[in-house]
DNA sequence: TTGAAAGCGCTAACAA
DNA sequence: TTGTTAGCGCTTTCAA
């Protein structure tokens, strides 16, 4: 393929004014520039990106490190980094980073080490001490979205206060049998959304003088598990609650298409509500909080573009502007979320 | 950070050596392969795959350019190609590809043009002339998943004969009123997907002797796509079908919610059928095809691994095993796919 | 079996 | 404003 050096010779100048002229660093003539844009056209020429970060350092490539891509906020966070990377020029290197365990560990080991990124945004992964430390040690601008890295410049929902929000909705539709269906706190692996929504949701119910006996139901953090255990916590009508606060867009759904299932009547006979603003929320006439996860992916990319333009003192980069950047959520009535149809108490 | 002489230094061999030691290629004497792999590991070193690079042309990276990512069948490979690339030792790096767009152009002109991977895995975009032989031009294996690229080998499943196993399944059990839904023929973007399922369709319903007048409606390629499109073929009792063959799992569920939403029993009342082998399946009673996404993944990164093996003599390497691999598709019954409840022919 | 030296293609000092 | 020179960190002839 044709380096630099054709480029020159062709445009009659030296390999540095063409790589000036090319890069836009440094100055050139716009009389020469214009002819070695025209050479390099000409020949088809393509700078390699390798040759040029082996000396620079620079790789034009930011690494992604996320531990589910077909979830719906995960593959939707994905999506917007991508194309905010390309827009700026950037390549989208992805670790698919599962639980504790083998592959983990030669991600960080191996992938990670051999630093072909200029940065990494780290996406809903709760990473070890050792792990933190580790990519610190690399000495690359790390973001977060979805939860706090110590030192690290995050964006995120507030878990708690959403969870608040939404028990308070059902709440105040005048619900007294509202019961939170969400992940196992055990078994979280990401942050730890699944107890920060669980205590949102136990703190509103105690501030309004209900009880939390009895009201929080374990499921797998999905659709199918929001079924399980939807049909397993409406199965008795003599028991059943009348309004639900599921931990995300994918589990409220399980629980309403089990609660159809059962004959119940939804939003009718049932509240339910979830947190992500998951598309399929219209047709199932669900009523969420939207957590805006393209929104989240745009901002960690601006955020890491603007720590990698600056001076790399990263101490005086974090006092200034904080660690945390937390996006409002906002509450969207997709259907009319209904009072208690059979109230109980 | 620590480079190659310094672990040459530090085992008193020559850079060279060193070399020879870390990357296996080479005699080197076991005595002092030890002691360079123990140098490197004392100071921590890990080999710049940047200047490797420069030098041997190979990268250890692997481009996959890919359409959607949310989409379940997209996620679904593209988690696999990244377990198997890894597991290979290859980062990945995702170009997501939208419609003819400026965006699209970009990545041809100057993401792909870079070259900073070994090889590609076209996922599911249809190509056009223009830009498949610009691929071809990059000089590097491609590999296709999900339908016919020219000169290319490609893993997928016959979507014309799975159409027809889907709908010969319908028929099988007696029904008379059989429609299809799915993706409209217009606006494909991806393969032909949507028009070979069509016509596997229509060719089994003419085989069976049964009329193809207004039995087929276009949707949206999603669940809420199917859902608008069910409420409307359902909401007629008078014209209501029996049975429905859905394009995807996911148009399937849409469909599902919208019958059950207009009191129709599934699938009592009402047989659906999709493909995919979506994990949702079970809970919405859903009978499917398994197209494997998975599988495709692995088998296209061990595709792509032979070639990039091989000698690069591209032509007789086609000739040698054809372009094709079509992966069979399995019927899975998620529940008792029923006869026609009321058959009214 | 090992070492010395050349060079992959580019950018960044420095000098002109 | 441009050219010359010196590497970035590695692999790979070729010679010892």
């Amino acid at each position: 393929m044709s380096a630099i050096a054709d480029v020159a010779r062709l445009a009659g100048v030296a390999k540095a004014t063409a790589s000036r002229a090319l890069s836009g660093r440094g100055y050139v003539s716009e009389a020469t520039r214009l002819r070695v844009v025209a050479a390099a056209r000409e020949i088809g020429y393509v700078a390699s990106p390798n040759a040029a970060s082996l000396v620079t350092g620079r790789t034009k490539n930011v690494g992604v490190i996320i531990p589910f891509i077909s979830r719906w906020f995960f593959s939707e966070v994905l999506e917007s980094l991508e194309q905010a990377l390309l827009a700026e020029g950037y390549d989208m290197t992805l670790y698919n980073l599962p639980a504790a365990s083998a592959e983990r560990d030669s991600v960080f080991e191996y992938f990670l080490a051999r630093k072909r990124f200029d940065g990494v945004i780290s996406v809903g992964v709760a990473l070890s001490e050792a792990e933190v430390d580790r990519l610190h040690r690399l000495g690359r601008p790390l973001i977060g979205i979805g939860g706090p890295i110590r030192d690290v410049h995050t964006i995120a929902i507030d878990d708690v206060a959403t969870a608040r929000l939404a028990t308070e909705h059902l709440l105040g539709l005048g619900h007294v049998d509202v019961v939170h269906v969400g992940g196992d706190p055990i078994d979280e692996m990401d942050f730890r959304v699944h107890s920060q929504r669980l205590s949102g949701f136990y703190s509103a119910m105690r501030d309004a003088g209900r009880s939390t006996d009895r009201c929080f139901y374990p499921c797998e953090f999905s659709m199918p598990g929001g079924y399980e255990v939807g049909l397993s916590v409406l199965g008795d009508p003599r028991t059943r609650p009348t309004a639900i606060f599921a931990a995300s867009d994918e589990i409220a759904i399980g629980v309403i298409v089990a609660a159809r299932e059962l004959g119940i009547q939804v939003p009718a006979e049932l509240s339910v509500i979830g947190i992500d603003g998951h598309p399929y929320a219209d047709m199932f006439r669900l009523t969420t909080l939207e957590q805006h996860p393209r929104r989240q992916g745009r901002l960690a990319v601006s955020a890491l573009l603007t720590e990698l333009a600056r001076p790399t003192d990263a101490d005086a980069r974090l006092e200034e502007d904080g660690y945390l950047t937390v996006l409002p959520t906002n509450l969207v009535i997709r259907s009319s979320t209904s009072g208690p149809h059979r109230p109980r108490s």
